[in-house]
DNA sequence: TCTCGATCGTGACAGATGTCACTCGCGTTC
DNA sequence: GAACGCGAGTGACATCTGTCACGATCGAGA
């Protein structure tokens, strides 16, 4: 089985390299630390499975898998992730991943997992897809959300504005909204709130 | 050679583990997902190395360095990282760890450099320890640090007041003096700015 | 068709935030 | 002993933030 492994961190990618080239039937064909190298990657090595991460520098994996779903068909997509946000699982499976790992499992169960995914099952931890149905949709419509990102970074009402093409009284309004949204009393803990849920 | 690992994302630990362990002459002896867990694994398992993740939940590998040498004489610690902070270097070093690894770097390096610490070499990483050398440290003092991380947070000034028992007016003036120090025009963006450096 | 929600905007207001000047006590250092 | 830095505090001030009421447009649904 074929695998192209996405993982910022080098040091946890090579090591899941190494211990999934030990297993017989597995062979990792390809390794990017980057988000938007992914797809160019699995355009030369044509891998079965591709085990992508979430967080990564130029693209996330939520954002590569349908790209590497239309440009190379019949690859296997599995999400891995440190975070077992509803939101997250609800958006990978949206765009086609067949399996989402959480990071705080042993690596032993890595493989097994992989060729359950492989053999066509979809492979989500159990507790994790009960939350995330439970879990209503995010509350904050794409300006609240855009807002949001930028206040949290510190950024003042009138770069968010220029940043925006807004109008500061505008931006004012939808971080005022996003706020009453979450529940929260100003944009750095209303940030925090949407970003555990998997808002962001 | 015994082996503690201290790292809290599982696959990450259960995988490093598991391939030093395939080396002849390493053995791992004791493995932790929190920080206020190392001085007792330790204690029991006797390890000759203790391999230590800074950001841990219970306490931080920077904070548990001096209670292992004092608990474990004779452990050799080695401080592993995602982040390459010429802050977080010096303190390590000054708290007695003997090596500062990056997660950065492939795992294939990890045993020599373990081998290397063990033989008595201090290993750090060349670029990591120049830049330390030519970064100021922080000019952030005590409190206007502690005050920083709670502003982070989204806490108002009352709460950070409440919080560190200091009057409303004290926690303005440390939040504005750090704001000026770094830079910065916010607390926010203060908070980033002062995490970047490592001066918190 | 009519209504609803999202987007974008204005104006007004209270309260929070950031800045500044200035004070005091305490421990180091010169 | 004087000078200095740090912790801790006060009061005043301008600006930024968050809230609210309100208006306008536009597309999707009932």
């Amino acid at each position: 089985m074929r695998i192209l492994l996405a993982e910022d961190q080098t040091m946890f990618r090579t090591a899941l390299g190494t211990l999934l080239d030990l297993e017989p039937d597995f062979e990792v064909v390809a390794q990017v630390g980057r988000g938007d190298a992914v797809v160019a990657a699995a355009r030369e090595s044509r891998p079965d499975v591709a085990l992508l991460d979430i967080e990564m520098p130029g693209a996330t994996g939520l954002e590569v898998t349908p790209l590497l779903l239309a440009e190379v068909p019949g690859v296997v997509v599995v999400v891995l992730t440190t975070f077992g946000r509803p939101g997250y699982l609800k958006r990978a499976l949206e765009a086609g991943a067949r399996g989402f790992l959480l990071k705080d499992v042993p690596v032993e169960r890595l493989a097994e997992q992989l060729r359950a995914v492989v053999g066509g099952s979809i492979v989500v931890d159990p507790q994790l897809a009960a939350s995330a149905l439970a879990t209503p949709p995010s509350p904050l419509t794409d300006r609240e959300r855009e807002v949001l990102v930028e206040g949290a970074r510190g950024a003042t009402v009138q770069e968010i504005a220029v940043r925006l093409h807004l109008s500061p009284a505008t931006v004012r309004n939808y971080l005022s909204s996003a706020i009453g949204k979450t529940g929260a009393s100003n944009r750095v803990s209303a940030a925090k709130v949407a970003e555990q849920q998997g808002w962001l």
